[in-house]
RNA sequence: GGUGCGGUGGCCAAGUGGUAAGGCGAGAGUCUGCAAAACUCUUAUUCGUGGGUUCGAUUCCCACCCGCACCUCCA
């Protein structure tokens, strides 16, 4: 079956083919490491690990390469809002580096938690300055810079189709100072910087010789060096946020089709944004933003989130809620209780999964149709309650789906120990209602219900389970 | 101001020119001392509004209303 996507830069769903056959290189735009990562800023990698495990399902080799922005946006608390944690870091006198350090594996821990793929390459943008000075190089061969005072800068006018991913017509309206000082220096509003000088009276903590002289590079420099470095000069599939369309993708686009003449994606993958309903998009420098790492606090699994996401195709803004996400987690309760009966109805799943099956096609037609995580869950739910499909068949799907959907459909859930005075209070109640002291047990039971403990009599005795909240 | 996207049951949401997936919730039943859990069943003649094209539109076209995003580092 052919595997579709949508490129933004035809805007229509093609028929992905790669340069290599049976390969895909995908670049990733990573995160800027000078905070924390919000579950926003979690959508995009979610829905690119639905990619990339949808393209291994179907058989084939992927080489993801995701780069690290741990340069250019640490001269300035204007930069970062108020971000308490990095506060806090330099309060206590850490460095530049060691914020990055420290926020890139915060990172990495939230994308583990969220069951994603760790990419092939993960390159910080600080150790390919040369291979960035080497590109600006390149495009200043070729006629593509000029310098003003506080940088050489790339002359959008100079490439013919500049702009052609985001439209013409948008490049054209964008009004340069709307929202951020104009630089008067510039040739065009739409310029942007390749290397930035620093100030002559400022010592940057991050800062580089360069023929041109010290200073750093500009934002979209490490993107199309690093891609290029490890993918080749065309890649197969660049992805990201869409907020990166007009810019940050935009000048990669001029960058790497300047310097190399060559296309520099065949296809570009934007995943569209988490908004929340009053504050709209979750922004870093709005300040309060909920991250992976406090849903646990919230009493949810971090995959309850990522069930949240896969609930929603990548193209379609999600509106976050608690409403929603109590709703998604609920679901993946659902879908784990109804996966273990599965498995205990089957024993052992089938040697193989039913590839020719009807559900089987249905899944694999869905992932291949532009990514539709939300319609092949749904075929999932489906094939499980399904009892005309024999149990271990049933399995030997659920397991295969679950290496896309990475649900840990079949992780027994790991649980604290209750304290043993509620442990006690219990074993009370299983002994009152024992001796058909019910009015007495329906007491304890409201009580532990009061303090999160939900009580559920099974033929095999009592049990319980904590609430969520 | 420019550009783009979306409005589907109480909530989230997929989808198609031929009569609305799935999940959550809710209701009924089975089970239970009663519950919970589980299981079974039910839950949109209808897809923002008004026109048009068509044998037929939620799906195509036009207008309007509403919401959102991007144009700044941002996923």
């Amino acid at each position: 079956m052919d595997f579709t996507v949508y490129n933004t830069l035809t805007r229509q769903k093609e028929v992905f083919k790669p340069i290599k056959a049976g390969q895909a290189g995908i670049y990733t735009c990573g995160p800027t490491v000078y905070h924390y990562a919000h579950i926003g800023n979690m959508r995009s990698y979610i829905a690119e690990d639905g990619l990339v495990r949808a393209l291994l399902f179907h058989g084939w080799k992927v080489k993801r390469v995701m780069n690290i922005t741990d340069v250019g946006h640490l001269t300035s608390d204007a930069d970062s809002g108020e971000d308490k944690m990095e506060l806090g870091a330099r309060r206590e006198g850490k460095s530049a580096w060691d914020v990055a350090k420290f926020y890139t594996e915060a990172f990495f821990r939230d994308y583990k938690a969220l069951n994603c793929l760790m990419p092939d390459v993960v390159c910080p943008a600080t150790e390919y300055i040369e291979e960035m000075i080497a590109l600006l190089a390149a495009l200043e061969k070729k006629g593509f810079t000029y310098r003003i005072s506080d940088g050489i800068y790339f002359d959008t006018s100079k490439l013919p189709d500049y702009g052609k991913l985001a439209g013409k017509s948008h490049i054209e309206g964008i009004r340069e100072g709307a929202r951020v000082e104009a630089n008067a220096q510039k040739r065009h509003p739409a310029d942007f910087a390749l290397w930035k000088f620093s100030a002559p009276e400022e010592k940057r903590q991050m800062e580089w010789a360069s023929p041109w002289g010290t200073g750093f590079p500009g934002w979209h420099m490490e993107c199309s060096a690093m891609a290029m470095k490890h993918l080749g000069e065309t890649i197969d599939i660049h992805c990201g946020g869409e907020d990166h369309v007009a810019i940050h993708h935009t000048n990669e686009i001029a960058q790497s089709e300047g310097a190399t003449g060559k296309t520099f994606a065949n296809y570009w993958m934007h995943v569209r944004f988490l908004v929340t309903g009053d504050a709209g998009k979750m922004s870093k420098s709005a300040g309060g933003f909920l991250t992976t790492a406090m849903l646990p606090e919230k009493g949810y699994d971090p995959l309850a989130y990522r069930y949240y996401c896969l609930l929603t195709h990548y193209r379609k803004q999600l509106e976050f809620s608690w409403e929603a996400l109590e709703a998604a987690a609920r679901g993946l309760d659902g879908l784990r209780a109804l996966a273990a009966k599965v498995r205990e109805e089957a024993g052992a799943p089938a040697p193989a999964a039913h590839r020719e099956a009807g559900y089987f096609k249905a899944f694999s037609g869905a992932l291949c149709d532009d990514l539709n995580l939300p319609s092949a869950l749904a075929v999932l739910w489906e094939t499980l309650k399904d009892h005309s499909v024999p149990a271990p068949q049933r399995l030997a799907f659920a397991l295969a789906a679950d290496e896309v959907m990475a649900l840990d459909l079949f992780k027994a859930q790991a649980r604290a120990a209750l304290p043993a005075e509620l442990a006690a209070l219990v074993s009370e109640r299983e002994a009152a209602r024992k001796a058909k002291d019910f009015k007495r047990s329906d007491e304890l039971r409201k009580a532990l219900a009061d303090k999160g403990v939900l009580i559920k009599d099974t033929p095999a005795g009592t049990t319980w389970e904590l609430a969520r909240g």
